[in-house]
DNA sequence: TCAAAAGTGTTTAGATTACACCCATGT
DNA sequence: ACATGGGTGTAATCTAAACACTTTTGA
């Protein structure tokens, strides 16, 4: 734009930015994406994806934004989870930053670096490098928001490929709640939760090919960021009244499913 | 400070902001503090508490400030909850406010309002005054997420009065939920919850006198704004291996508590 | 002695856990 | 045929909901 310009306040004003958490997961282990800065401060450093706000845009549109132009990634589950403000955060000056948490699958995107980021690449979540600023302190929180978010809403979801095995999803669940659960207990109660739709089976595996299965897409509305608050999500109505899908509820063994499963809420909560 | 000081950017900058919205509790409903704007714009009309961040502060600080200048209450339980970003938010300019929810028994202050505020008002949570701003959005964001939070902290005891009785604390979680719980159970439940200790009987009545409880101490520990995290809460410990309180547990008519019981979580989803 | 709200005990439906077992595949 | 992980059935345990009943106060 105009490089010469400048802007004139009778009051001091922060910057303001947002940082983007990018987990994404390969079916083993969670990971998060950072990029290497190509700009001072911290050039050459690893940091978290994210920039400042322009004027014509909001804070979530920011985000977006930027983690497209640094890592090519878009289209994420996008959510808000604190704000850092601390005086000395930057070297630049006053920046407060907005961060946020965005969940993917590992394969549905090809890392590209772009604009101020020279790299971008993912990295096992508990085996970091040194990070930019407080980036480290953000990770953190960013990760105890994934464990209050798991125990409320099926958000984990994202994380997962189009299509995947049951096993996959519970070693993903499993890191990121620090708990483990019963095998078979697992399966079953996916299975009858009326959240997936069983798709094809894995190929090659040395053993018995698991059953693959997709995220109905009912269970998920993302048009406000938000789950199970659209009218069609079935797994949210306490009675659909009309049909049930495949896994007819009455029939399976006879045995009811409790509230939580039915309403496809609370399921990572073991 | 200095008025004729202007401050001068490259970049345009938004102005960053705090919001909070303050619930109260007497027993029987629950409010939200407004305060009457004494400027421009808006003047006149009810609004949130909250105001600009300065420079030396972070944005809970900001927060914290606002609330005591305003409407004097200090020491509240204090947590952000989201940033409201659009862009025409603010008719003075673009406006970034993060907003931060605060939780106190109203019986512990006597409002006085102050600096912008003409005017600081307890209104019930569902009768508001039209409001100023998007500050209608907010509260209804705020109470969302007191509704998320409920079920995952136990926040609620911030409403309450030093000594309150199980009925106001079932009235609280009720309003908050809006659901009914069976008053036998709930009793039962937050009796043998170990959060609560036992601490006189109410006066008058006009029928059987009930107990008064005050929160165990140790149940919270707000150095990091947050829950049962310290060492030294004893709700949370799986084990608290040398003796326990009052109320053992053991000695319970036989009967286990559960686990979400013994740790004193997951309270009010019921 | 009655109304009104506090508080206790017990039953039962149903949800979760633990675990034995069978199945399908590659080597 | 055996190792490996996928998947099913079921008994035992635990939890939460429903509700009858007793207690303590003021009028």
């Amino acid at each position: 734009m105009n490089t010469s310009a400048t802007y004139t306040y009778k009051h001091p004003r922060a910057t303001i930015a947002s940082d983007i958490v990018v987990f994404g997961y390969d079916g083993y282990q969670l990971h998060i994406l950072l990029i290497e800065r190509g700009v001072e401060p911290y050039k050459g450093m690893w940091a978290l994806p994210g920039g400042f706000m322009l004027m014509d845009e909001t804070i979530e549109e920011c985000a977006r934004r930027e983690l497209r132009e640094e890592t090519s990634v878009s289209g994420a589950y996008l959510r808000q989870f604190d704000v850092f403000s601390d005086i000395h955060r930057d070297p630049r000056g006053r920046v407060v930053t907005v961060a946020f948490l965005a969940l993917v699958s590992k394969a549905d995107y090809h890392l590209l670096a772009g604009d101020d980021a020279s790299r971008a690449e993912w990295f096992v979540h508990d085996e970091l490098p040194p990070l930019a600023f407080d980036h480290n302190k953000i990770i953190n929180e960013g990760l105890k928001h994934l464990r209050d978010l798991i125990a409320t809403r099926p958000v984990v979801l994202h994380l997962l490929d189009k299509r995947f095995s049951i096993a996959e999803l519970q070693r993903l669940v499993e890191t990121i709640t620090g708990e483990e659960y019963d095998r078979r207990n697992f399966q079953r109660r996916l299975i009858h939760s009326n959240l997936l739709r069983p798709e094809g089976t894995e190929s090659d595996s040395g053993s018995r090919p698991a059953t693959l299965y997709s995220v109905r897409p009912e269970v998920y509305d993302d048009s406000d960021d938000d789950f199970c608050e659209s009218q069609n999500c079935m797994s949210c109505k306490p009675e659909p009244k009309g049909s049930l899908p495949d896994n007819d509820i009455e029939s399976m063994q006879g045995k009811r499913l409790s509230r939580a499963m039915r309403e496809g809420l609370n399921f990572f909560k073991f």
